[in-house]
DNA sequence: GAGCCTGTTATAAA
DNA sequence: GTTTATAACAGGCT
């Protein structure tokens, strides 16, 4: 599941392949109506011609920089981007290719339907949903302190929360937890400021990590030719239930908090 | 074959 | 206003 590392991944495997070049067109598949959002006709007439600046990952979002707005797309589930490759064409379930004036293409494939395109001539609307990027020198312990402290959530349910800090999903949240020692059901206004400290440092920690190793392939996460993440062997407690905590020996457990399925340490994680 | 699972958004309820 | 829960989306997997 793509979260902060992964799009990452997508972005690094991509970017050689795409910057630089310029968009002819974008097809959709038919049945792939809700893939872009905004009519073909729209998103064509903004995009024809315009040449590819940069790649950048924000948040979970792809973004295709443009000289006149850029073009953001999310993964969700089970989304993924394929540059031009011989045996691309007989993959199932495109939902949207790009027709690159080089004549090379960018596949969109998403067995789920999830996955979003949308063009966005400029970024404010987009920005304003999204929250702080946890690996930015803007994200320090007192930054994260202020958040925590301004709400009462479940810990967990907070760090989901695209609006205050961004990148983290279901697997780095309770990978984080765990390393910090701390419950997800645990209220944000009252961590102490060690475990805050610790928070922070364990968010930072785990999406280095997952970027370093070029995210974790769980269940359907891929990039490039095929290429799984090996973030996954060095997780701690998600999909580990019935296994031993690596530091106390006591069982990971799954629990249900903020409505997902929770990995936790009985034991370290009060 | 019913239910699970997941990111995000919308909506309802507390 | 804030927080939590639930449904919806879609389809492969158990």
């Amino acid at each position: 599941l793509p979260e902060l590392p992964e799009v990452e991944t997508v972005v690094r495997d991509l970017r050689p392949y795409l910057q630089g070049k310029k968009i002819k067109k974008l097809y959709l598949q038919p049945g792939a109506s809700k893939t872009l959002q905004g009519t073909i006709a729209n998103f064509n007439k903004a995009v024809c011609n315009q040449k590819i600046i940069s790649l950048e990952r924000r948040a979970k979002y792809i973004i295709l920089r443009l000289p006149v707005g850029f073009i953001s797309v999310h993964l969700r589930m089970t989304g993924r981007l394929y540059g031009q490759r011989p045996q691309v064409k007989d993959l199932p379930f495109i939902r949207a290719t790009f027709e690159l004036s080089s004549g090379q293409k960018l596949y969109f494939q998403d067995v789920r339907r999830f996955g979003k395109i949308k063009y966005w001539p400029k970024s404010e609307p987009f920005e304003e949903r999204l929250g702080v990027e946890p690996l930015s020198d803007q994200f320090t312990k007192e930054f994260l302190q202020q958040l925590l402290l301004k709400s009462s959530r479940q810990v967990k349910a907070f760090l989901l929360d695209q609006k205050s800090i961004v990148g983290l999903g279901n697997i780095y949240v309770d990978e984080a937890l765990w390393r910090a020692r701390i419950h997800p059901l645990r209220k944000t206004n009252n961590l102490n400021p060690k475990e805050i400290k610790d928070l922070w440092l364990a968010i930072r920690k785990v999406l280095q990590a997952g970027i370093d190793n070029c995210g974790t392939t769980f269940d359907s996460f891929y990039y490039g030719a095929e290429q799984m993440g090996k973030y996954a062997k060095l997780l701690k407690v998600f999909d580990r239930v019935g296994e031993k905590c690596q530091r106390c020996a006591s069982e990971i457990i799954k629990i249900k908090v903020a409505t997902r399925g929770t990995h936790i340490c009985q034991k370290c994680q009060q």
